[in-house]
DNA sequence: CTTTCTGAGATTTTT
DNA sequence: TCTCAGAAAG
């Protein structure tokens, strides 16, 4: 009762924009969040429209643009939400600070960079920068053991304990003892390639991901002035997303909040599914168990049918916060679950829904289908291909980290910062009779040459570089170049050299040219080399791939299920729900099933109107994961704790 | 000594 | 499709 009256109190003063755009819940979170704040938003209850209307608000409370701070999840979220304020308030947000954690550091870190021993110009490694560099010390290292080397663990191995370690937050040595027990003999040599690899990122004047996090994080820490500067022009900070915050973010938003004492978090304890990443889970436990945090839920589902928000309910992973949603729309059909015998029966069966599907006239984009890994997506996109169904993907390599664009990427970035030996090496080792040994020689001649202050083709001339001819002119002609026309440099980058390498290494360099002219097109929207690479590092995938494909065309989607984080379509068709395939079979082995628990649910909550789940008979597709586990499926099958009263069952005619 | 060629083996999720 | 180690070729 006294819940009502709050309510009832505050809508007789509060603004009409609000009153008419949201229901009561969403309208009280709008309007009482301040201090610390926790919105668990449930799948569907318009997330998005509450983060727009408290800072609409906001902005109408007289709070100006640049007293607020926006972080979400993906660059493609932060510019939805300030659009869509922008459309809501008619106010310039110019001054706004809108982005994701990595964009946020990324720009304090450059003002403070030399109170934390960098340039401001530094560079930003990707995660494929980072594996780069670990190679290049990793085989310098070798070098030095002598015959041991060959006992050495391969590079994989280190990159995947180091890549643990690091998207973590833990040290190397509980890494090792988790992932990799069988290292512990070689646990120096792999802290001492680490040491070197944190070394080396400072002499080449770079930041991997989780250094522009853990040193934003440090300077708030320890330099007074950076924190009172930045702490006190931020009166709100808001983030979304929160269940996939780590603690190094949590560090952040606290500190960056400690002054004006408002910090309002938003997200959902259920769709947690980035802990691989480091993401705690208990950053949200945390958050409710503190004296002060003000609690809201909204839990109206405004995006799916009521049988598929029963399902959902029934789906709730272990250990989430209490939820029970409420569906508003009209009853419709039962989610579908589909028994097929193998792979190519499923992929079948996909196919048969959608042909359906477009015979009653759905749009193809409002239908996608979801995955746990990519590789479960491969018999299908060959199946759609001979049916000549236009689909996009968002999952498998990103356009960026493919080898074409990092390679011509690599001249620009030797451009941009001279000591990049990672983009040196791998540009060096495109021209013929240049391997690592020769590579590496010429990096260093130059580049010592460069500390003592002679010119970069001055250093050219003395260096090895100049026995290889055809290297040797292009980067005197690239070092020539106008540092500020990304386009201009790529254009000649191409066709100067490129063009002909591709067309000699790749089975399909056609296709692989027309990329890299995409990716001409795209620089050309950059004035300044270092916007220019400080997009591609920083942005996701979703912003350069829809400039691959024209989006408007119609096609249906295919993604892995943490792709389709936040996105919604009418079809949703979700494959291999087996155990071993999803869950997945680390989690099995590992006996780690929430996480798992919760992508389910994340997937499951994607569907507006109609929802199928597959199943294989045969069970797992993985081949590693084929006897050994099939004693123990029933335990790990999703699909058996289904009440079967919630959904249709279909089995397809097993034909094999 | 270094680079290039060859065939076998592997594959969670990503800012 | 991509990586890796060993063999063959500069």
């Amino acid at each position: 009762m006294e819940e009502d009256k709050k309510i009832f109190e505050i809508k007789k003063e509060i603004p009409k924009f609000l009153k008419d755009n949201l229901d009561e819940e969403q309208l009280d979170a709008v309007i009482n969040s301040n201090g610390n704040s926790l919105i668990i938003a449930g799948p569907g209850s318009g997330k998005t429209r509450v983060i727009t209307y408290k800072i609409a608000y906001l902005l109408s409370q007289g709070v100006k643009p640049s007293e607020i701070m926006l972080v979400t999840f993906t660059r493609a979220a932060a510019k939805q939400m300030t659009d869509r304020i922008r459309n809501v308030t008619d106010q310039d947000l110019t001054g706004i600070t809108a982005g994701t954690f990595h964009h946020v550091c990324n720009g304090i870190l450059r003002r403070y960079a030399k109170a934390i021993g960098y340039e401001n110009n530094f560079s930003i490694l990707d995660s494929e920068d980072s594996k780069d560099l670990l190679k290049i010390i990793r085989n310098e290292y070798k070098e030095g053991m002598g015959e041991d080397a060959k006992k050495f663990p391969k590079e994989s191995v280190i990159q995947k304990v180091i890549s643990y370690a690091s998207n973590t937050l833990k040290s190397i040595r509980e890494s090792i003892l988790e992932i990799a027990p069988y290292l512990i003999d070689y646990e120096n040599d792999i802290e001492h390639i680490w040491g070197n690899y944190q070394e080396m990122k400072k002499n080449i004047n770079a930041m991997d991901y989780d250094d522009l996090l853990v040193n934003t994080a440090h300077l708030l820490s320890f330099n007074k002035k950076a924190l009172n500067d930045i702490a006190s022009k931020y009166k709100y900070v808001l983030v979304d997303e929160f269940q996939d915050t780590n603690k190094i973010q949590l560090e952040i938003v606290q500190a960056i909040s400690s002054y004006s004492k408002n910090l309002i978090v938003v997200g959902d304890d259920s769709q947690s599914i980035y802990s691989f990443r480091g993401a705690r889970y208990e950053n949200i436990e945390e958050f409710i168990k503190r004296d002060d945090t003000k609690l809201f839920k909204i839990q109206t589902n405004y995006r799916s049918t009521p049988n598929i928000v029963s399902f959902i309910n029934n789906m709730l992973p272990n250990n989430s916060v209490e939820k029970n949603l409420k569906s508003v729309r009209k009853e419709y059909v039962k989610p579908n679950i589909i028994e097929t015998f193998d792979d190519l029966e499923q992929s079948e069966a996909v196919i048969k829904i959608i042909e359906e599907k477009i015979d009653q006239d759905v749009d193809l984009n409002e239908i996608a289908v979801l995955y746990r890994s990519h590789a479960l997506s491969m018999t299908l996109q060959q199946k759609l291909d001979s049916q000549q169904i236009p689909y996009r993907l968002l999952s498998g390599k990103r356009f960026i980290e493919t080898k074409h664009i990092k390679d011509v990427l690599s001249f620009l970035k030797i451009l941009y910062n001279p000591y990049d030996n990672i983009s040196w090496n791998r540009s060096l080792k495109l021209f013929s009779g240049i391997g690592v040994k020769t590579a590496t020689d010429i990096y260093k001649s130059i580049t010592s040459q460069f500390k003592e202050g002679i010119n970069m083709l001055e250093a050219f001339k003395n260096s090895k570089l100049k026995k290889f001819k055809e290297a040797y002119e292009f980067y005197k002609k690239l070092f020539e170049k106008d540092k500020n026309k990304p386009d201009e440099i790529i254009n000649f980058i191409f066709n100067e050299f490129y063009k002909e390498y591709s067309n000699l290494t790749f089975r399909n360099s056609a296709s692989r040219n027309m990329d890299i002219e995409r990716f001409q097109d795209i620089s050309s929207q950059y004035e300044s080399l270092m916007k220019f690479l400080e997009e591609m590092t920083l942005s996701e995938n979703i912003t350069v791939k829809s400039a691959e494909r024209d989006q408007k065309e119609d096609q249906i989607t295919l993604t892995t299920v943490h792709g389709a984080k936040g996105l919604e379509w009418k079809v949703v068709i979700l494959l291999s729900v087996n155990p071993g395939d999803f869950p997945n079979g680390m989690a099995i082995k590992e006996k780690k099933l929430d996480e798992e628990e919760r992508l389910f649910y994340v997937a499951i909550t994607r569907a507006k109107d109609e929802l199928y789940i597959l199943k294989q008979i045969t069970g797992s597709t993985n081949p590693f994961m084929s006897n050994s586990y099939v004693f123990v499926k029933k335990e790990y099958d999703f699909i058996k704790n289904i009440p079967e009263n919630l959904v249709e069952t279909f089995k397809t005619s097993y034909k094999y």
